[in-house]
DNA sequence: TTAACTGCAAACATTTTGCAACCGT
DNA sequence: ACGGTTGCAAAATGTTTGCAGTTAA
């Protein structure tokens, strides 16, 4: 069982696809993206990555992100707190509800919602390019979902 | 004509209504927002505060906005381009979409968004407590609206 | 009078950048 | 080999804060 875990992460695939030239540390951001399923910022990023290789440094993380968010490879978020937030992009678009009381981000979807935006932008003389929408919560008493 | 314009801004009123201590910086403030129909930032309020007293302090700009936030009576917004902007609450809940082009922002309204939001969010077991959307758009071509 | 407010400059947090060394193709 | 990439530290940006002096009620 020499070098396990080499085989290339689900984003570094995205990477190849888009003839993105592969460094050490691009594959190994690439792979803490892969297994993250929540939406680290900067910081957790430089500590995941940092378990795989010490050295690497917040400005490679900073100048990575921002070159898969440019080929669509991540998508950036700003939930409020200062910082921003990143997921690999989904095939499914999704919206983000944000429990202010944890800090947990859930993601959910309504075609219905992305279907009137559409017309309003539209009704307006324009193109929905992007959108943002986010939910900010809080539990609702006597329930523990 | 001596003193001109010296009666209260509508700004102004909310805050006394609130019991807030109004000092002079404070009401070159309130009025600013309340004579300003667009989103400024921080630097835009300087800049218009400024012509009225010269002397103004940019982190008592800062202070006065958190203030208002505080009291409800601006709502601060972060339009993707890293500085807060800020506008005078109004009665009637609204959305933004931004213009890409021109960096414009056009308010709108939806009854239909705003009860599926509320749906969504009860549905998983959530209060919505407030939310963000934002239409980032570009112009249609052959229009011009 | 006195607790709150202001201006200034320093501190802060996040992100970007210049540059020399380094690496991938 | 060489153009792109990295690490480091410095700079830039937006915002907050400590403190001494000022002001509103």
């Amino acid at each position: 069982m020499s070098n396990a875990n080499n085989r290339t992460s689900k984003v570094e695939e995205r990477c190849l696809k888009q003839g993105i030239k592969m460094t050490g540390q691009r594959r190994i951001i690439a792979k803490v993206l892969s297994i993250s399923n929540d939406h680290p910022d900067v910081e957790q990023l430089l500590q995941r990555a940092s378990k795989i290789d010490p050295k690497i440094s917040i400005a490679t993380i900073y100048r990575t992100m921002r070159l898969f968010e440019e080929h669509h490879i991540v998508e950036r978020h700003e939930f409020g707190d200062g910082r921003a937030r990143y997921e690999e992009t989904s095939s499914a678009h999704h919206d983000h509800i944000i429990d202010l009381k944890s800090g947990k981000v859930i993601e959910f979807q309504n075609d219905e919602i992305e279907k009137l935006q559409k017309e309003i932008a539209e009704d307006r003389g324009y193109n929905l390019v992007d959108h943002k929408l986010e939910l900010y919560v809080t539990p609702k008493e006597n329930q523990d979902s």
